[in-house]
DNA sequence: GTCTATACCACGATAGAC
DNA sequence: GTCTATCGTGGTATAGAC
């Protein structure tokens, strides 16, 4: 059996956890070298370039998310699948509040560099629009696509203002409103 | 007259937009100096530190939100004063769909740093919660300030979408949703 | 494949002439 | 007050022994 090195899983877990903790320019090569147990130099010879690892990282990202997708696919009404993915935010809610969203403060920082990275991180918030709006979709309602992106709009923003006032609270309020304008449309 | 000097000025206009544009961290002050025109060296003439020319664009940025309260604060009724403050993004709608907004996207940025700033950028975007939440107040809304805080995470999310997706439609669309909401509220 | 040592560069900050 | 030259630090990346 073929298996990935160990050391390569390492380093991206290592630089998965230290890029949503301090941000990706922030974060070193000697910081994940330290967190991983991997000698600085041996990064090199499993990532040819930062960018290298952050790229695996954002890859590693959105697998996990389609991984997610597959639970909440279980469910057969697509507002159940809903309110499903609103179980997410609410289980990280003490993460938010600390660290803001991972996917969505990537997606401001890269923004700001001219960084060849950002295209790949924006397709994960991407995703979790697209993923959205199939379901609004499903539910047959008019301008799934804007129903989508209200959900996903007010994710970011309350993750934003939960890490900013450092107050979990806030996410469960604005949840709670998400879940009553689901079930009432 | 006792004139602030104009260089000062320069220094703080320049880094203010290079700030929006490119980030704290990401902006130089090599990239400063050139922008307003002073030589890198005379900079710290006027600022001791980059954090301390860090500290004065905010403090401009809180004093430029003072100073557009003020009209929101001429009409008599709260309602609005709040539909009033919603034209600003719109106004601003192409600048928020190409760089995210300045307030979030500082606050998410320094966050994820440990800079002494943290405290400060987050009173600017607490300024603008606290604002709309007496606004709701004014209205003898229960709970205003969980309308607040709704209000500017709405606007926050909707500035992370249309600068990822690079479109600001998506502006419009949130700012007429939560017009409705605020006249029906 | 693994690791040490180091080249090289960019940036914040300072020294000191004018 | 103004500006040039430069120091020191810390980061990405590489060379090359094992």
């Amino acid at each position: 059996m073929v298996r990935p090195s160990r050391k390569r899983e390492k380093l991206i877990d290592a630089a998965n956890d230290l890029i949503y903790k301090q941000g990706f320019r922030q974060t070193t090569l000697a910081d994940i070298a330290r967190e991983s147990g991997v000698p600085l130099g041996n990064v090199y010879y499993y990532f040819k370039t930062k960018d290298a690892l952050g790229e695996a990282v954002i890859g590693a990202r959105l697998e996990d998310f389609r991984t997610r997708c597959e639970t909440w696919e279980k469910f057969k009404d697509p507002r159940d699948r809903l309110l499903g993915f609103l179980e997410m935010p609410l289980e990280l809610r003490n993460l938010l509040a600390e660290r803001g969203c991972p996917v969505g403060s990537l997606c401001q920082e890269l923004h700001k560099e001219h960084n060849a990275l950002t295209s790949q991180a924006d397709s994960v918030l991407r995703a979790h629009i697209d993923w959205s709006t199939e379901q609004f979709r499903a539910m047959g309602k008019p301008d799934p696509e804007t129903l989508g992106i209200h959900l996903i709009a007010s994710l970011q923003g309350v993750s934003l203002l939960a890490s900013t006032l450092g107050d979990a609270s806030v996410i469960d309020q604005e949840i709670k409103r998400l879940r009553e304008w689901i079930k009432e449309l």
